[in-house]
DNA sequence: CAGCGTAGGTACCGATCGGTAACATCGCCA
DNA sequence: TGGCGATGTTACCGATCGGTACCTACGCTG
């Protein structure tokens, strides 16, 4: 019937759907039933491909990591040898996403945020990847010549965080559209 | 036969025990079944007390909202005519909470955060009440005289939120240890 | 002491959740 | 052409969810 697989296996297009499910609604907020539909496959195809929801979940946040490592790279590339100007090429392009209405934040801060049980194997993989955005923050103050190194970097993670939040929680254009004014503030101390 | 009531409302006794349920576990995370037997009564005298879940946790958030004030409000009364004294006071505070083990930051975040649903009456409260909390900010950072106020405040609203998340997302003690030395950084430009 | 209103307890409802068993059917390749 | 792996279809499971109908028993007031 829904026979064409336009190239695309069940197991991607079930990937995509959850992608942008998760993303927008939440883990919690989901269902499978949904995930299914909306990738025009059936249930079975989702456990054959993935093991469980947490599972699957686990990939979505795998992927949205990615999605942020290319992000960092890309600020690098188009600031080669200027970790300042790496770093503020970032919070500028945040600041410029989170303004926008329909702003969702980053997926691994709303999933530790959804999931409070800290043993939780989809909270566990999320803080994990969540730390390893912190250490790129982290790898770009190194390079710098500023008095309190530690004290610069937890401000920078702070206001990355806070701008992840921020940007759901207020109206648009809320504090985080300033996101980029005040990591200029921090930088220039 | 638990009929002695010790003072304590069967109304009352539901409230305490959602607030430290929601509080730790999540408003999504709590079943009505593990708020009453937690408060030693039965589901129908939630539904009494309450006109539903959701009313039951927009209660609460406005609860938690109250200690968030009480706590502005201390910081007033300790720095009285010290606007910038109070906003350090508040953030030290935050500091050395943010630094436990086990804490888990703002109700109204995290509630925020559980229900990406902008219509939903539960995320609407918390929100409401979430810009209450940024108005106290802006309220102190107007009594200063700084170059750019809009741009102080929202550094310190987003190091406010990147407080409350960071918390419960990196192990302790994580960047949130550092969030009074951040406040003076942003306040002595 | 009679009677009534209120709060408590038992048992249940329908809906939805994540997950699975069993079988039909397709495209592909030897 | 025969067979195999991937997918679709249908129906179902047990658990849990928020919410409620119904009856009991207390404590106050006449």
């Amino acid at each position: 019937m829904k026979r064409p697989t336009p190239g695309i296996s069940a197991a991607e297009r079930i990937r995509n759907s959850a992608r942008e499910l998760f993303y927008n609604n939440g883990i919690r907020g989901v269902g499978v039933e949904e995930i299914v539909q909306n990738a025009g496959v059936t249930k079975p195809s989702l456990y054959r491909a993935y093991e469980s929801k947490d599972g699957l979940a686990a990939v979505y946040l795998d992927e949205f990591y990615h999605s942020c490592r290319t992000r960092f790279e890309e600020a690098e590339a188009d600031f080669p040898d200027d970790p300042r100007g790496q770093i503020l090429a970032y919070f500028d392009g945040m600041a410029e996403r989170a303004s926008r209405p329909a702003y969702r934040g980053c997926g691994l801060t709303n999933a530790i945020l959804e999931f409070p049980d800290r043993d939780h194997p989809v909270r566990r993989e999320a803080a994990r990847l969540k730390q390893a955005m912190a250490d790129w923050i982290a790898s770009r103050v190194r390079l710098l010549d500023v008095r309190d190194p530690e004290a610069l970097t937890a401000g920078l993670v702070l206001l990355m965080e806070g701008v992840f939040v921020a940007g759901q929680a207020f109206a648009p254009p809320g504090p985080s559209a300033h996101a980029g004014t005040v990591a200029r503030l921090l930088l220039d101390v």
